[in-house]
DNA sequence: AAATTTGCTGACTGTTTAGTCAGTCATAAT
DNA sequence: ATTATGACTGACTAAACAGTCAGCAAATTT
């Protein structure tokens, strides 16, 4: 890759690379999504995504990279120490349910690439560092006694777990005027359970 | 694909090739597994493939279909109608949870396979139909008021993922010595959360 | 105004793959 | 023993794809 000066016009494409590809990797999975229909949905040449990523594999690993960092951003933001852990817990939830019926389709990607052997073991440990600070909220609880576990990996895998069919439910039923409710029934839910 | 006549030798190849698939597709995803490789794994030639399946996407739906109800039918075993929910419940928390520790590869296959584009509606509405007798429970338990919630599809999905998320946790730990002691902790945790 | 640099282009290539089909071989029927 | 059947084979093909590169055009420098 020849480098390349950063400057807006070099961002506006970049970002209309990785925007063509969320939308055409939600639509087909990794192979089935040529780098030609990436080039042909940005508008730009086949050659030129290759001057902006070394390879479609670390195309793929920056787009999952920017919206689990777009995601941590969303969440975190608000989410302060002084707060008490049901508090926390709750702000989590809501502002990860918030964003995931907003962007649907980062969603979507990420859900489907999570398990994807093309996200390399060092892009899920920067993205694990992006959500560093909602694991010490977990950690927290669990150092303080706030919540009954014989295990910190079994509570942060179900928890995780929770969460995630949890809002993949309530994007499912996005249109759905109970949305509020059941926002509010699961959490009661998740929280009878591990308090 | 020419009729082929259903003989033991014929349901050999065809477990060899279905075997084969197994094994490659948990390395691998369904575009990066060639049929040349499944052929050579199951020690069969390239073109005999074809003669048991149609095409590589009828291959894996197949596949799909028996991992699915190969888990049903060990589940449902002993299921019976005049047991109480928490007893029925159990029942399938417990005998669900070996089969997925007995069978990583087929659990890993259903996993990585469940939210994949290769897996046809059809597939997937013959699969909800081996799994019809663990619908029921819910359906008896939501019927007769055993368990308080304010919509049938929130409750599936949510005990749905807890216990796809529980399993894979297991299914990740286990070597651990925790394991029955951790079963039973999810468990109650579960029935707390529903209950 | 000329020269140089740099972003961008798209036709092209080497490789890989699902699926084919003409032919072989083992078994069964006559 | 001869013929017939049908499972099985594997070299082959047409299509698709990631990535390249020689050249062009616009911007920047001299």
């Amino acid at each position: 890759m020849g480098t390349l000066k950063i400057t807006d016009k070099h961002n506006d494409k970049r970002k209309a690379i990785l925007d063509a590809s969320l939308r055409l990797f939600c639509d087909k999975c990794f192979q089935d999504t040529s780098t030609a229909s990436i080039s042909h949905e940005a508008k730009v040449a086949t050659g030129t995504l290759f001057l902006y990523f070394e390879s479609k594999e670390e195309l793929v690993n920056e787009l999952y990279l920017e919206c689990k960092g777009e995601f941590a951003t969303y969440v975190e933001t608000g989410l302060w120490d002084n707060l008490t852990f049901k508090t926390r817990l709750k702000h989590i939830w809501e502002r990860g349910t918030d964003w995931c019926l907003q962007n649907p389709e980062k969603m979507q990607f990420m859900t489907q690439f999570s398990s994807s052997p093309y996200i390399t073991k060092l892009t899920r440990e920067k993205a694990a560092h992006h959500l560093r600070l909602m694991n010490e909220v977990l950690d927290k609880a669990i150092a303080s006694k706030e919540v009954a576990t014989s295990s910190v990996e079994l509570l942060s895998s179900m928890l995780g777990g929770y969460f995630h069919n949890a809002r993949l439910f309530l994007l499912d039923n996005n249109q759905n005027k109970n949305l509020k409710k059941w926002k509010e029934e699961i959490f009661d839910w998740i929280w009878k359970g591990i308090h």
